[in-house]
DNA sequence: GCTGGCACTGTTCGCTTCCGAGTGCCAATC
DNA sequence: GATTGGCACTCGGAAGCGAACAGTGCCAGC
């Protein structure tokens, strides 16, 4: 039976996340009551090792399961687990009480970490289409102007200019008021990716002594909603790694490394092609990174085009971890509809 | 001599950390040389464990540093080894391209984990004594408000409330202009923490119909100066502890719980009592919190009041931490001064 | 197609033995 | 009085060995 061979895979599966170590016929039966005899397990160990899911470390050792192993556990064994209501609950009133995107985003990736005892990785929404909603100048400094730029989705963000050309003493608070004035009116309701002209024009319509204060704060505008757009990843967890380490049988420190390189992380979450509350699940060698050759990537999309995951050994309670990315997935994004 | 002695307790410390194993008189003299025969390092190491700086784990093994030890290394043997100048250079560069407080503050805890190979710690700086420059109100949605409040010290800081009261027809985007402009005039120039009293006043002369609308942004405004007081901490590099699990003999565990607990973090930094730029050590059992007895922390406070920090096993190089948290310690302070 | 039985296999565990790094002490030397 | 070479002693860890054990594959019988 088809049936009976994928049930068996997952208990060996099972067995093995939870204990860590090979899994033989006779302690699977002590575990699962599958109505059959150790033998017919052994015959339907032997056909899956075949098949390539599991395989023995040793000749009389239990059987591990493989990469190909837990793909087809997750593809066509593992049942989302739905979170219980009291869980449900206060993960809601926990990212409910978060004051704004940044917050919502490390606490929904720290919730994350602690649930599934994995690293946790959050993509930065990706809200490049946003329109203007509001632009402030604010005079810090004497020669320090902080730009903040607030866009209708919601986003502040901000970054300080030093002011060169624009110290003199006849550009002063009221002129930054003004020229916030004339920003504004330039910019307010456009896309953010689209301020290059019309702010070009305004500094070309400004009197001719100040346009080059003026170009001054523009080009800190401008490169405030270039920057704006530029991806970010949020982790939590790291240190859940010391934990499973001993799953590892390479070495660690490249593993590490490549936590400590945005860069990697942005590709692998940019990877992912998982629809909004959807779950896509990367197992070992499907991952086209070397040193995560043992990990396991397990992600969700959410709002548009974003990604959320955990990422852990392959050897990792993938159950728990599907069902509780899904789960915040689909928070975060009804939080930001 | 007392002098060779500490000479003595250096080496030891330098072979322990350097190879994780007891260090015996004789293979202390195949690395350093001390000018004097084994039987001489036997009899000062006899005198050390007296004084209870090395220990043996067993008869007939080598000395291992105790946390009095690694305090006296640190108090009297240490000097501080201060960065080449790429080093410097890098650093420097690194940081003055970060736009925002937020993003320096980031980029510093990033390097000083990676220059360390330890867990980095970065206390937000305290800046409750921040006087109000300026009062933003951006209609977000229908029912939602942005919040923003910039201090004179350039922070931003942001929240989304919900309107309930103020969701009518009549609390257009005008009326929020208008509460925006009477609320700048009340608070700006005003302290963050004294905010209640004119707020209050503001209410209570708005327009009778108005109260309730008003009343909830003051609210939303009020706590966001009240948040924004909360401490926070940065961390990078937890997953450095995967690296030096191996030092801990006790679980690793509950170390690991102490990092998600932001609390106790938070008690922690604010322990430190370091003045801006200078360093403080502490060792093991010195730190009061159980699940770091294996633990140190090297600290230096940087602005006024606020520190940042490294944590890692006992046995870990303090030479190059030391020097490190102090030169990223002073860099900050440099920037944000 | 399933099951109980059986012979076979390689790891692990406990035991013993042995080696060596390291110590402490002492008498001799500078 | 500090330093040194020599020496006996100790104990943990590596190495070697056999037994126990967990697991397998195969086969005959139901």
């Amino acid at each position: 039976m088809e049936e009976r061979r994928l049930q068996i895979l997952g208990a060996i599966v099972e067995d093995y996340v939870a204990t860590r170590e090979p899994v033989g016929s006779k302690s699977l039966l002590d575990r699962h009551d599958l109505g059959v005899s150790a033998a017919t397990v052994r015959n339907d160990m032997s056909l899956l090792e075949e098949e390539g899911l599991i395989t023995q470390p040793h000749t009389s050792a239990g059987r591990v399961p493989t990469d190909k192993g837990y793909r087809a556990f997750v593809d066509h064994v593992a049942a989302i687990k739905p979170l219980s209501s009291p869980e449900k609950r206060a993960i809601r009133s926990f990212l409910d009480d978060a004051g704004d995107l940044d917050e919502l985003l490390t606490r929904t990736v720290r919730l994350l970490a602690q649930l599934t005892h994995q690293v946790a990785l959050v993509q930065y929404p990706a809200v490049r289409q946003a329109r203007v909603r509001h632009v402030e100048l604010v005079k810090v400094a004497d020669a320090l102007l902080l730009v903040v730029l607030i866009t209708e989705s919601g986003q502040v963000d901000q970054r300080t200019i030093p002011l060169l050309a624009g110290r003199s003493v006849e550009f002063d608070t009221d002129f930054y008021a003004d020229l916030r004035a004339r920003m504004n009116q330039a910019v307010v309701g456009r896309e953010v990716t689209d301020l290059h002209d019309p702010l070009a024009e305004l500094v070309t319509r400004s009197p001719a002594g100040a346009q080059e204060a003026c170009r001054e704060v523009v080009d800190g505008l401008l490169g405030l909603a270039d920057s704006r757009t530029e991806d970010r990843i949020i982790m939590a967890g790291a240190a859940n790694l010391a934990r499973s380490a001993g799953d590892f049988t390479t070495q660690v420190e490249p593993l590490l490394d490549v936590l400590e390189e945005q860069l990697v992380l942005l590709r692998l979450l940019g990877s992912m092609r998982a629809e909004p509350g959807a779950v896509e699940v990367r197992i070992g060698q499907e991952i086209p990174e070397h040193a995560l050759a043992q990990a396991s990537l397990v992600g969700a999309g959410y709002r548009d085009g974003s990604h959320l995951a955990i990422l852990g050994p392959t050897r990792m309670d993938y159950v728990t971890g599907i069902s509780t990315v899904q789960a915040l997935a689909r928070y975060v994004s009804r939080f930001l509809g």
